[in-house]
DNA sequence: CATATAAATGAATAGCGTTCATTTTGTACC
DNA sequence: GGTACAAAATGAACGCTATTCATTTATATG
């Protein structure tokens, strides 16, 4: 048959092509090259030149490839700030590459929302540190997670923002029907230069440190 | 043929049935009983007793009638409470609300961060509602739509946390790995009582709501 | 060399959203 | 009341998806 084909390397260590990190890395390719709609096992087993059916022999489940994804990506989110920065800084510096990662994955967001992290170790790892960063800075034991949590829920939330059209606030011709909100959405800062979902984020980001602080001293 | 089938009344007036409400309505049916993955082109068809090309003839596209479910549900939140409350108690009653009305339609959260509100009515008399809260409530113009921006992000990040397993945080066979945090989970308020998210997004709306405050008095 | 195991294949399946030529239906006009 | 017209519903297709499975191929071990 024609089964004559190129196999991989026919040498001793045989290197293994379709690891877990490789299959990872590919699709990351895939999904920086042609977006999520265009990642599907296919296209995925194309970059791995290999058929879409041997994947399953490595990984149980499309699902599966995205939350080694998400884990993959968790690395990526800077943490090494609570080591070097004060506690208000170093928030400040993780929020905001949490949020970058994350904003050129929005499809993943509700991958992250479910998953377990007993599978996950560097998101696992993430946790670790951030905590590490809360206790040094002097915050009760028992407030610590309800407080990484909403600030995990804001920045997912301004990821979603972060990429949205400029002008989904745009009234058109309901303008009439809506004065104060149109009113106030031409006078809000960051419109033209289209860093609005930056103000946000940092108005955001503001209230919640400043509250916290407020919060932890009563 | 078998084309003698019981069409809809040959009556005079002749009810349309693939009305935009008719087919939105019937979506969230389909949705409540079969949830998203269960929500096809060819479940709402069956749900309306038409086939599923009719449904062409009136929306363009599934991502369409999304956006019309998006906007449907908008009229759920609770705005009222803004004409009815001072604006403390009023932002934390409206993001209760649009919290959980979206916990149990977090698929349509990518939606909405793209939504342009020019097309959607319901969307827009939310955010003109709001906007009306805090001019009473003696807030600046361009600091409105940052705020509410915020708090939009940190209410769809909740929202997904809401519906998470319970679970997610247990750290299983790596809890040696991450003491720091394995402990702090551990410590966490409404573990026990699965209300953890609960805490989290009262905390957050705490943070957010007096951070709001303080940075508006400077 | 024989055998066991692991991995890749290609064909097949069921379901998805969507398109399209055709038919049916309802309405308005003469 | 018959005729023309437009709106709407149909069923059969299309291309795509994730996934499965029996079979083949390759590698490593005794």
């Amino acid at each position: 048959m024609a089964g004559t084909r190129t196999r991989r390397s026919a040498g001793r260590p045989s290197q293994r092509v379709l690891t877990r990190q490789n299959i990872t890395s590919a699709a990351l390719e895939v999904i920086t090259a042609r977006g999520y709609e265009g990642f599907t096992m296919s296209s995925l087993a194309a970059k791995l030149q290999v058929a879409p059916s041997a994947l399953y022999n490595h990984a149980s489940s499309k699902a599966e490839v995205l939350r080694w994804i998400q884990d993959d990506l968790m690395a990526e989110v800077d943490t090494a700030c609570f080591a070097a920065l004060g506690w208000e800084d170093a928030v400040r510096t993780w929020a905001r590459s949490y949020r970058d990662v994350f904003a050129r994955h929005t499809p993943l967001i509700a991958v992250i929302a479910v998953l377990q992290v007993s599978g996950a170790p560097r998101t696992l790892a993430m946790y670790e540190a951030v905590t590490e960063g809360f206790l040094r800075a002097g915050w009760d034991q028992p407030r610590i997670i309800p407080a990484i949590v909403a600030l995990e829920s804001f920045i997912f939330g301004s990821a979603f923002d972060a990429v949205a059209p400029e002008d989904i606030f745009d009234t058109g011709s309901l303008a009439s029907e809506s004065p104060l909100f149109t009113a106030a959405v031409a006078a809000a800062p960051g419109r033209e230069s289209g860093k609005a979902a930056e103000q946000a984020f940092e108005t955001g980001l503001d209230a919640l440190i400043r509250g916290f602080a407020a919060l932890a001293s009563k």
